[in-house]
DNA sequence: GACCTGTTGTACGGTCCCGTACGACAGGCA
DNA sequence: TGCCTGTCGTACGGGACCGTACAACAGGTC
């Protein structure tokens, strides 16, 4: 049997590099396949159309940002904070952090995507509201800081304003100090 | 000379419902015309092309989001904290926020806009830094919380999340409790 | 009522994209 | 070498949209 050239996951991979870089609706099938060096011919062996190639780069996507990332923090160990820390790092990795934030604007057009977002949304704060759940006892304030966390770790990236004199790294360390109650962890250095 | 049936003003104006709604790539002309109940025969008497409604409906939207609330918040008066609340009331308005965020969104892929908005955020920006120096000393920290509530609005609309026996203004309301460093303004109600 | 004048409807060519059909062809197998 | 099988290239019809050209026409003016 003739080999397999470009196989369906190489499909779902570069419509996910083109969601992340151009949203959802620069996900076009012909485009994808001159990308890929190839014309559109054997798409359609793999997906019926266009939608369910959409439907497969969220079904991976929700595992990689679920499945895969818990998988990974139950191996490294560590305590709920350094678990939650390790989670953040692994979901704002340079290739998930920009379909995500993809993903997160498709959420607003689409009650299905919103649908996922949710789930795993939900998954994460669970994730914060375990460790945050280590410095603090009042659920409410557990939320409260926990949201903070996750939206300003969206909201950064979303946020186009200059911090004259500092960088974006360095206002969101202190951020982060503010958030989980403690002192500068590194003041006007 | 023949009456000016839809003006100038509502193809931006409905350009601009139409980006709140769908994002940049909804805004076509002809779609445009078709809920205007007309045809696009009398755009381009208007405008050169789709770019240039674009970048009008760019103009109308900063100059709404900067001059004209900063216009709003001086006839307003109060203290610079009210003045920063009012502010956020009048950005993240049924009408602006919307297009607030499909521009952030847009802004991620067109440097263009991207530069807009950074002026944009950069007057929110300073309003905010303006009424945490009333509560706050430290620059760097008026930084942070200036940037973790700018966050937490943006960032707010773009969570999935639930939140277990409770509203997302409730947790809303304590993390701004929190990043006012305040005791809980309604605690457990 | 006749005449402008500028907005609008209509029609067109061009581009991009979808999804289908089918033929070409490369790799494995006898 | 010749066959098979499945992938890929090519071609097609259809639709959405862009921007242009021009005719139709409605409102005001005389």
């Amino acid at each position: 049997m003739g080999s397999l050239r470009t196989p369906r996951e190489n499909w779902v991979e570069e419509g996910l590099r083109v969601l992340a870089s151009g949203g959802v609706d620069a996900v076009r099938v012909e485009a994808l396949a001159k990308s890929l060096g190839v014309t559109k011919g054997g798409f359609y062996g793999y997906f019926a159309d266009r939608d369910a190639l959409l439907k497969e780069m969220l079904d991976t996507w929700e595992r990689e940002a679920t499945d895969d990332v818990l998988d990974r923090i139950e191996r490294e160990g560590g305590d709920l904070m350094d678990k939650a820390y390790l989670a953040g790092q692994l979901t704002f990795s340079d290739r998930l952090h920009p379909i995500d934030l993809a993903i997160r604007d498709w959420a607003r057009r689409d009650q299905a995507v919103a649908e996922r977002l949710r789930r795993v949304d939900n998954a994460r704060m669970g994730l914060l509201r375990e460790a945050f759940g280590t410095v603090c006892a009042d659920p409410d304030e557990i939320e409260a800081r926990s949201v903070l966390a996750f939206c300003a770790a969206i909201g950064s990236h979303f946020l186009a304003a200059d911090h004259p004199g500092r960088t974006r790294a360095q206002v969101l360390a202190r951020a982060g100090d503010l958030i989980l109650n403690r002192p500068p962890s590194n003041p006007a250095q």
